[in-house]
DNA sequence: CGTTCAGTTGATATATTTCAATTCCAGTGG
DNA sequence: CCACTGGAATTGAAATATATCAACTGAACG
């Protein structure tokens, strides 16, 4: 398929968040960016591949998880206006510990290593684009570090103060995986939650 | 005081790890750092701080951490060689949630906010060098975070192999407040261990 | 020596998991 | 329009992991 206008909108909005370009430079970024389509449960990535690209999420929802005790813990997720990728994997050339895939059908735009990197060459603005989402995307995952160290329900509370407005693109079961704990527990943990608004009545 | 020989040389050492620098883009970037003694149990950074610098550390160990529920909970560590701030704070100019302070008698270099922006507009290389680090420590927490969603035990486990060497630099009672467990707990953690490998002769 | 601090141990309490059974709900075919 | 099905969420009871609190040990230090 050939990238729709849609897209490169999308794309463009997406990196002119942090640097203004030109429409050359806009042109010769896109240009190195593939549409790809992904339906419910087909994976971008799987355990044990090299991850050699990175993903531009235009429309849907991915996660990104872990397998261990035959159980799946989810290490992010990614909507619309999102990017998601193992970089681990990608700067060190090495087989992934993670999964990626689609929650629902979805659209990305794929973008691969070699594209990368003469992009960062050749448009310095975009090396700088790259720097920032890295920080933020770093600052980010302190916060959920942090969190992690917390209790199931406090987990559970900043899960939702962050994340409340894509809850309904994420069944219960995934946000369990994604705090760490299991479904019945979340499903508890809600009701208790629901429980004491009552209370207070 | 001033800049001792010993800390440009390991300054550019890591910078040189991954972009090689001129002279000259070295000079300019090290006349921007400012080195800082700090003492045990001193701060480089207080709750509700807006933080202003990143520091590299020459000599010593630091960490950063957070208080819920009147305990402190570590983030993160960091030895010779690595670098240290609360960049959430820094690029949104709000206080801070955590502290920064010293395990023991450290060496830091500081650099404010404005210098590295400006560096980050001089010298290209420069921002290159801030995008492979952010990259690099993003992937890094990407796997603490799915350690974090395993038991105690295996998160020690992953603990030893990823900071072993480090561990004479850090008490168990920090080790513990890492892994999001308590010391009594981390104590009963490592005699099962250990009884572990008796059992098996 | 005595004091202090880190680490250990024991007994009990709490949080979370596990496993099995049940309910809820949306989609499907008749 | 209804009856059935399968997946997701809920609930209960018992098991396990981890926390809490208090007492104790041992080494380091003045």
């Amino acid at each position: 398929m050939k990238i729709q206008p849609y897209m490169l909108l999308a794309l463009r909005r997406n990196i002119e968040n942090v640097v203004k370009l030109t429409d050359g430079e806009f042109d010769q970024i896109a240009s190195r960016f593939t549409p790809k389509l992904i339906r419910k449960n087909q994976f971008l990535l799987e355990e044990q591949d090299k991850c050699k690209h990175d993903y531009f999420v235009i429309k849907g929802a991915l996660r990104q998880y872990r397998m261990h005790d035959t159980k799946e813990w989810v290490n992010q997720f990614a909507f619309e206006g999102w990017w998601i990728s193992d970089w681990y994997s990608m700067l060190n050339n090495t087989p992934s510990d993670f999964y990626i895939d689609a929650l629902e059908n979805s659209e990305v735009l794929q973008v691969n290593k070699k594209a990368l990197d003469s992009l960062f060459d050749q448009i310095v603005k975009f090396d700088k684009f790259y720097r920032v989402m890295f920080q933020r995307a770093f600052s980010a995952q302190q916060k959920r570090i942090a969190f992690m160290q917390k209790s199931a329900e406090s987990r559970y509370e900043e899960f939702v103060s962050m994340y409340g407005r894509f809850e309904t693109h994420v069944s219960q079961a995934q946000i369990a995986s994604y705090l760490g704990i299991t479904r019945e527990s979340l499903s508890r943990i809600k009701n208790l939650g629901i429980k004491r608004l009552i209370d207070q009545k």
